[in-house]
DNA sequence: TATTGTTATACTCTATAACTATA
DNA sequence: TATAGTTATAGAGTATAACAATA
């Protein structure tokens, strides 16, 4: 056998093989690549994930309030404030106090908004296909499946 | 057919499937999970879920100096000099100057930060193995093998 | 009194810039 | 001059506390 040092140098870029492959560690990146490619994605329609998860929530079914949104999100409602004042000035929803309990802001999707959700939900359509296209469509499916699985327990 | 609204109501805590099934969402909360849960394996050792990947690669393979460390885990070497002074403090690590250029700190892992990395890699299997335990093993097989294939394309 | 939205504050994580000692 | 380690600082992201309006 050979002798002196052994670099198998695979492309997990030098990091050995019982770091690369741990859950935590592929899971971690294989989000962290999602969420970059989904951010460039949707640099032209000018929102980030998140806001399109937003928009898709609130377009998804009854008009909810700021706390019910944020909720739904697992976000702070401090921070869907901060993030509901950044759509209201980009003009993707509104905020109309609800009749029957004036303390609850119903949060609107305009028409824009709407337009700008039809847009980027393509676009991330696109991310999510080109991340899995080395996986034949059965194995796309089963990693969905898997996923939500463990993560929702159904 | 009943009329009124059709909640479904999954597991999904309510939030829309159009939202909850994104391959994004599942990745982040899947992911999350597994660090919380590491966490919280972890705690009796006395170290985080990255002190652990330090302490794992400084003894896979030759001495590694604090940055070359940081490059492998694409951590930053200002945080790197935090994590080496937090791991030092535990008497996990020691920095020895490297004699042929001693700009550079070799870090060694100390007998007890070998215990304490034995102790936490058990930790961590149980951890993965009980989030996986939905699945059987070939799935489970499975997941980290298209998971590997995605991250690092191999 | 409790709740929604809001603001201010703090805390963590990470990134940037500048300093030191060595090369 | 360039690099490893270090320190200080600033910037995101997020969590906590307190306040105003409303119930």
């Amino acid at each position: 056998m050979p002798s002196g040092t052994e670099e198998p140098e695979q492309s997990t870029g030098g990091l050995p093989t019982e770091l690369a492959y741990r859950l935590g560690y592929l899971l971690k990146h294989a989000q962290q690549l999602v969420h970059e490619r989904t951010a460039r994605a949707l640099e032209p329609v000018g929102i980030s994930g998140r806001e399109l998860a937003v928009l898709t929530l609130l377009t998804a079914g009854t008009p909810l309030s700021q706390q019910e949104a944020a909720r739904l999100l697992s976000i702070d409602r401090t921070t869907m404030v901060a993030m509901v004042d950044e759509l209201e000035g980009k003009e993707l929803v509104a905020r109309h106090p609800d009749p029957i309990d004036r303390r609850r802001n119903i949060v609107a999707v305009t028409d824009a908004g709407q337009a700008a959700l039809r847009d980027a939900t393509e676009r991330l359509d696109k991310v999510e296909r080109d991340f899995l296209a080395r996986l034949d469509e059965r194995d796309g499916h089963r990693l969905r499946k898997m996923l939500s699985l463990l993560v929702f327990g159904d």
